[in-house]
DNA sequence: ATAGATACCTTGCCGCGAGAGGTATCGGCT
DNA sequence: AGCCGATACCTCTCGCGGCAAGGTATCTAT
């Protein structure tokens, strides 16, 4: 409860990240995330969906239902907390990815990597 | 089952990591990756334990009682099949992290430098 | 003697992420 | 007309990883 496993909340970050350059709908989320990560990483609806409705719920973003072709879209944007709250989670990220890459490549010996 | 989260295995990537240089005992173990980290990541022992004794079962550790000033001590060492194991790990990690640094970096504009 | 470090271990909880399933509309194919 | 795949939204439940907390025991220093 109080240490959420310092490797969550990747999918909110990718989510929020991705929202930064625009507001989107959530199919078109899944499938941006999809392409920004050349496929490594899919988020799929159940993941995406879910996350969009707690976000917004905290205030990280506002939504704005548009009709397109018949079809309703439900856009999301980012909120100024939540653009803060985004730049807190990147950095966190950093850290650990910069904290996790000190362990896993610089030891006794150089890594043949690359 | 098919896809245990992207994101998880890291405790063990630290674990088989820190155990490439040499062989060690949990209790240092948890304060050697403490240490690789700069303290940004903490495993307690009740990730470490477990962890320990899951990838022995699995052959990729093996381990030895060794009795030092009245107190037990269990070294784990890599087996060969835990090398190659860790191998795939550090692979899938870094391609994880490339991807999302991709869609973290690269905002709006392409990242794709060669 | 008491407390803290060393060293091992297990239990139970919980939240995240994933899949599967559900509704509905649109377009293309036959 | 009938069908299917893509588009677009949603929710439920399950599994499991990671964590804190708790438990045992020995050694050392006060």
């Amino acid at each position: 409860m109080a240490n959420p496993s310092f490797m969550n909340g990747v999918p909110e970050l990718l989510i929020l990240r991705t929202l930064e350059s625009g507001e989107m709908y959530g199919y078109e989320l899944v499938q941006a995330i999809r392409a920004r990560t050349n496929q490594a990483i899919k988020l799929g609806e159940g993941v995406v969906y879910p996350a969009l409705h707690a976000l917004e719920r905290e205030g990280m973003l506002k939504s704005r239902r548009k009709l397109v072709n018949g079809r309703t879209r439900v856009y999301y944007a980012l909120t100024r907390k939540g653009e803060k709250h985004l730049a807190g989670l990147v950095r966190h990220w950093q850290q650990i990815t910069d904290a996790i890459g000190l362990a896993i490549g610089g030891t006794a010996h150089a890594a043949t990597m690359l």
